[in-house]
DNA sequence: TTATGTGCAAACTGTTTGCGCGAAG
DNA sequence: CTTCGCGCAAACAGTTTGCACATAA
C-alpha cells in the first residue's frame, strides 16, 4: 500500500514509538497523518472518518486505542469539550507551535483560541498558593463570544 | 406526606417558580431541597439518589428535566466535569455565597475550589481583547494537585 | 515465534426524548 | 378543565472492553 509523503512531525512520532518499544502500525501511522494535517480541532469520530479514507477498514475502537497510547507517550494531547466529544491534536505539529487554550462559546458552540501565556498569571497563582499545577489546554473554557453577545444582547 | 423544614433558599426558589408561571411539584421541591443541603458537588445521579430517599418514585429523567428548567430560570447552575458527570449547585444557597470555579486533579480526580476573582484578570483580558465573556464557573479547570504532584514526582 | 495491536460486537455512562397518564393551576 | 410535568422505556452519543485473530518485531 502506498501512502503520501510523511510529514516530519509524523516521522518523528513514529521514531519515538519504535524507541519506546511500541509497534508502528498502519492505523497509528494514519492517525498521526490525519492529526498532522488538521487544524487540531478534530474529535475521535472525525479522525476515524479521515483515517478510514486513507486506510480503509480501520475501526473506531482502534482509533480510540491509538489516541490513547499516543497520548500516554506524550505525542498527542486532547482537550475535553463540555457536552461534546474530546478533541485531539499533535503535541509538536507545526499548527500546535503556539500552544493555546480553547474557549468555547456556549451559544454558538464555536471555538476560539487563546495563547497559553494569557493563563500564566493564573497558573502561577494556583501553583504558589495551592500547589496546583494547571494544565490550561486540557479543558475548554466556556463563555459567550463577541458575536453572540452582541446578537443576543440583553 | 410530611417534609422537613424548608430552607429559605428553597422557599425563595419555589416562589420564583410560581412567579414565572412554572409549576411547583414534589420532584422539583425535592431537587431544590437536596441541592440546598449539599456541598454543591453533586451530579444528577447523586441528586436522584437523595431525592428518591425523600420522595420515593421520582425518576432520574425527571431529575434531569427539573435541573434543566431550574437552570433556565437561573436558580441552579452547573459545572461540566471532563470525562464524568456534570455537577449542580443552587445559585444562591448559603454554601454558594462565595462563587468559586472548580479545579480538578486529573490524577486523583479530586476537586478544589478557587475564588472566582482569581480568574477576574483573565476574564477582563478576554473581554477587552476578544470580546469574549468568560463564565469561569461553567467548566472545571484541570491540572495536578499538590499532593499528587509530590506523590508522583518525576 | 510471540507479544502486542486490531476488528468486531457488545457493554457502558451520562443524558435526552416520545408517549400516554396524572396532577397543578 | 386544561396545560404542564411525570414515569417509563427506549434511544442516543461518546467511549471502553472481552475476545479471537492478525501482524510487527
Amino acid at each position: 500500500m502506498r501512502h503520501t509523503e510523511e510529514a516530519p512531525a509524523v516521522t518523528e512520532a513514529l521514531a519515538l514509538l519504535r524507541e519506546k518499544g511500541e509497534r508502528v502500525t498502519a492505523a497509528r501511522r494514519a492517525v498521526l497523518q490525519v492529526l498532522d494535517g488538521a487544524s487540531g480541532h478534530l474529535c475521535a469520530e472525525d479522525i476515524a472518518g479521515r483515517v478510514d479514507a486513507a486506510e480503509p477498514g480501520v475501526h473506531r475502537a482502534t482509533v480510540y486505542r491509538s489516541l490513547q497510547s499516543l497520548t500516554e507517550l506524550g505525542i498527542v494531547a486532547h482537550t475535553h469539550v463540555p457536552g461534546s466529544a474530546t478533541i485531539y491534536h499533535l503535541k509538536h505539529s507545526a499548527a500546535a507551535q503556539h500552544a493555546h487554550a480553547h474557549l468555547q462559546c456556549t451559544t454558538c458552540e464555536g471555538f476560539f483560541d487563546v495563547p497559553t501565556d494569557w493563563l500564566a498569571p493564573l497558573a502561577e497563582r494556583l501553583r504558589d498558593e495551592l500547589g496546583f499545577e494547571l494544565d490550561a489546554q486540557h479543558a475548554a473554557l466556556l463563555g459567550t463570544c463577541a458575536e453572540c453577545r452582541d446578537h443576543f444582547a440583553d
